[in-house]
Formats: structure tokens, C-alpha cells, sequence
DNA sequence: GAATACTATTTCGTATAGTATTTTATTTAC
DNA sequence: GTAAATAAAATACTATACGAAATAGTATTC
């Protein structure tokens, strides 16, 4: 056993805002995005309590809902493991999953939004702006962000919870970062990868991909804002296309 | 505090085939399934530990993967309730999505179909037939669950895992289980409902409407059998559209 | 009657012990 | 030397009890 070491710590008595077994689900999610925990390794509860100073109750419990996330696999009796980095087969069938439903959610988003919404779309946009202003690893993982929320509001303008709900859980731009990661720092650790990959590697996520995703998102949230609902549906389908394109080789890379 | 009772109890020492935590996992779920744990009631982990004779532990982990599932609701601090019967709003995103996802399920899986597949669809359909001969509640059960393996095994051949796990995260079989027990539940013990709930109730719960869903199902595995893609994306689309029409009733009426 | 203070209940988290199972290491048999 | 058997260590799982913190309800004070 070692469940010694939160008993070292009585300075810490501070108030807390949330819940922590919140918290620890938010911190292990973090983990998992930036490789902290790489992708299948395992995951030891004891270890993870004692690395955030908690006792072992609240990490099963964000270990239970990040396994109902697809984000950690539990085998009984042997423990708990991050999941492996999508396979280009899971990848489409995730992108694959959001064509069915993306672009129907920006068709009702087009013709739903209200002013507030309309407000939060325009503000989203201008944050992309700023995020395309970093550098590198930086720029991706701002650009992720903005990914992430901008596919969210969307979603949840279309007015179907179900809907926002289950992309919400689909966690894609976790998963693509995770990708992103891996093949960042595949390349850091070996000289054995070919210039070939690397190459693609900076085709795709680098500056140039980034404005080539603002863009589609651009056509998106200006087909939204005119209420055109047809041309938003089809702005969302080609971007979600395009975007599969410009992640299929990190797909392909990372399964070495 | 009440964490007494499971000491009381040392001849159980059973050689367990897997982790009891799953176990009160299904436990719990069954027990929303048929209203022991009514919709909107709250969920004491210590009075369910306490009811299966297990620790606090796996019953904590279980209700953090239920609250996932969306069946179970987590206020900080105020504990856990089971999430309340579906409104005809949540009800009609829940189809909405299935529209969206399932048809095409279908429609892959004509394309898909192998020999193993076609085994496993024409033995589910033979389970259907079985199911029909029980009377009332039990029929309706019995029809849940094969409608439940129906669905999941379409998902399941169209070769999309995502797809399939997403169909499944619905438990749409469940909420629409609860929405008939409600109405049932409701009918037995107050007299203050109208005839024309009554008869609606009647209408599309009973044999009447198992036989229409069976004949509805028939079709798409007829289609699916035949490798025929189109009929059975649009016998999908009619089956669902005519499902929700069924239950409509029944959520409008669980609202009061 | 409203604000405050007190009490009870419940949830949340910690700590720890014991059991079961898997994994690793070691020994034994052939 | 390989393979099976056994022992030891590590890890996962469950149980239990306690304490801190928040909520909810009740009583008291002004």
C-alpha cells in the first residue's frame, strides 16, 4: 500500500469551490490530453492519488466516467489503461459519425439562431483570430480549443441536447491532439522517422493548416449567421471532410 | 451513519466470476429500469450499499459511471437522483439523433453483411416472434429487449464502432421502458386519469402495436437480408418516425 | 417577523486493513 | 536448458470507520 503521503500535507485545508472528484476527472483528462499519461500505458490508482494528493475514492470515481468517456479502458482485475491513440479506421468512423450529425446540427443552427447566439458565434470567431497569432505546439493547441468550442456552440445552437450532448462526448479534439502530440513527439525522440512524415507533419499543422481550418469555419459561421441553412449544412460537411484529410496521415503515422 | 449490516453477512464468501462494481452497476441500472428507483428520486449511496449488502465503493463507482450514462444526475454536495422520465422535447431529440445515425446504420449494414451477420439477424428475428406471445407488461418487456438487440446489432454489422457505441450510450430502450412503466404505474394507482389516456395507452402499448413493430422490423431485416441498401435506410427512417409516433403519447401524458 | 445561531443530516473525502488476483521470481522436475 | 510448479511481490478490489464540510431544518434572539 501506499496511501501515506496525503496525511503529510495538514497546511492544505483550503476552502474548495467544486467537488474534487470533479476536479481529479478534469486533472486526468488534462493528463491524458498532454501525454502526461501517454497513450495505453497503465494507469495506477495509488499512483494517481498520491501524484494529486487525494485519496484513492474520488480518482475511481473520475476513472469510472472517464471510462464511459472512452478515454481509459478498465480490465477487470488488472486495472485501468489510457486508451490507445485512434487507429485510422477509428478515426473515420468518428469523422464518419459526425457527418451524420454536424452538418444536420449547423442546418438547424442556421435556422434557429436568435440574437444571443448570433453574439456568442461572432465573438468565437474573433477568437480564432487571436489564436492563429501563437506559434507552433501553442497555435495548435489554441487552435484546438477554438475547434472544440466553436463544433460545441454550434451544437448546442441546433436546440437538440441529445445531439450536443453526444458530440460532446465524442471528445474529438482530444483525440486529434493526442495524435498531434504523438507524432510531435515521435519526431522529437527518434531520427528514424523519414522526412517524408515529417514533411506532412508540418503541412498539416502548422500555420498553414490552421488558416485553412479558419477559413472553413469562416464559411460555416457566416452561412449560419445569414440563416442560409443549406449552404451551412454543406460548409459543415466540407470542413468536416477536409478535416479528416488533413488528419489522416497523423492517423496513418502513429500506427508507425 | 448505517455501514454496518454487510459484516453480518461473512458466509459470503462466493467466488464472484466478476467485479462486483459492474454487478451494482447492472443492479442499479435494473433498478431504474423498473421504477424500484422512480424517476426524479434520490439515490443514497449508502442505503443502496446497504440494500445489496456491498461497501460504499463499488456503489460509488457505479453511480459516476450511471451519471455518464445520463441515467443518474450528480448535484454536488446533495448527492445523486435518478434523472427524471424523458419530456416530449427530450423525447424528440432522442429520435432526431436516431434519424440521423440509425438509417444510415441500416443502410451500411445491407451494404456489409456477411453469413454471420445474417445468422445473427434472422435468429434475432425468430426471438421477436417468441416475444409477442407474452401478455401485457411481460409482452412489452419481452419486446423491449428484443427491440434493444435489434437496433444494437444493426449498429453493430454497419462496421461503425463509433456509431454502435454511440446507438448504445442512447439506452433509449430503457427510457422508453420507463415512460410505459410510468403510465402503467400511474394508471393502477390514481382513477383521476382520463379514459383517453387510458385508451391511447392501450392503443399503442399493447399487442396491437408489438405486432406493428415486429412487421416494421420485419422489413428492415427483409431489406438488409436482400443487400437491398436503399429500402432498408428508408424502412429504418419509417420505422423510427412510426416509433416515436407510438410513444409521443405516452411522454406527453407522463407530464402531466 | 427577520436575522442569526444552533443542530441534525448528509455528502464528500481520508485512512487503513484485509482479501483476491495477477505478475514476477524462484525453484523443481525432466 | 526448458518447462512446469511453486513462492513471493505487487496490484486491484472491497470493507469499514472516521472526520470535515455543506445543506437543511429548527430554535433563539433582536
Amino acid at each position: 500500500m501506499a496511501t501515506k503521503k496525503a496525511a503529510e500535507s495538514p497546511a492544505r485545508r483550503t476552502p474548495r469551490r467544486s467537488v474534487l472528484s470533479d476536479d481529479v476527472y478534469e486533472m486526468i483528462k488534462t493528463m491524458i490530453f498532454d501525454h502526461e499519461i501517454a497513450p495505453g500505458s497503465r494507469v495506477n490508482i495509488d499512483a494517481i492519488s498520491l501524484q494529486l494528493e487525494v485519496s484513492q475514492t474520488p480518482v475511481r470515481e473520475a476513472l469510472a466516467r472517464l471510462e464511459s468517456d472512452g478515454l481509459i479502458e478498465k480490465v477487470p482485475l488488472k486495472g485501468y489503461r489510457a486508451t490507445e491513440l485512434l487507429t485510422f479506421k477509428e478515426l473515420s468512423d468518428l469523422f464518419q459519425f459526425r457527418l451524420l450529425v454536424e452538418p444536420w446540427a449547423a442546418e438547424q443552427a442556421a435556422k434557429l439562431i436568435d440574437n444571443t447566439g448570433k453574439t456568442a458565434l461572432k465573438a468565437e470567431m474573433q477568437s480564432a483570430k487571436t489564436a492563429i497569432k501563437f506559434a507552433g505546439e501553442n497555435q495548435f493547441q489554441a487552435l484546438s480549443e477554438h475547434d472544440s468550442r466553436f463544433h460545441t456552440l454550434i451544437s448546442s445552437i441546433s436546440g437538440n441536447q441529445t445531439v450536443a450532448d453526444f458530440y460532446g462526448r465524442t471528445h474529438c479534439h482530444l483525440h486529434l491532439f493526442r495524435l498531434y502530440m504523438a507524432n510531435k513527439l515521435h519526431r522529437i525522440d527518434s531520427g528514424s522517422r523519414t522526412d517524408f512524415i515529417k514533411d506532412l507533419f508540418e503541412q498539416y499543422y502548422q500555420s498553414g493548416s490552421g488558416q485553412l481550418a479558419i477559413k472553413e469555419h469562416d464559411a460555416i459561421a457566416n452561412a449560419i449567421l445569414d440563416q442560409n441553412a443549406k449552404a451551412a449544412k454543406a460548409a459543415m460537411h466540407a470542413h468536416i471532410e477536409s478535416s479528416l484529410k488533413r488528419f489522416s496521415p497523423a492517423a496513418q503515422a502513429a500506427q508507425k
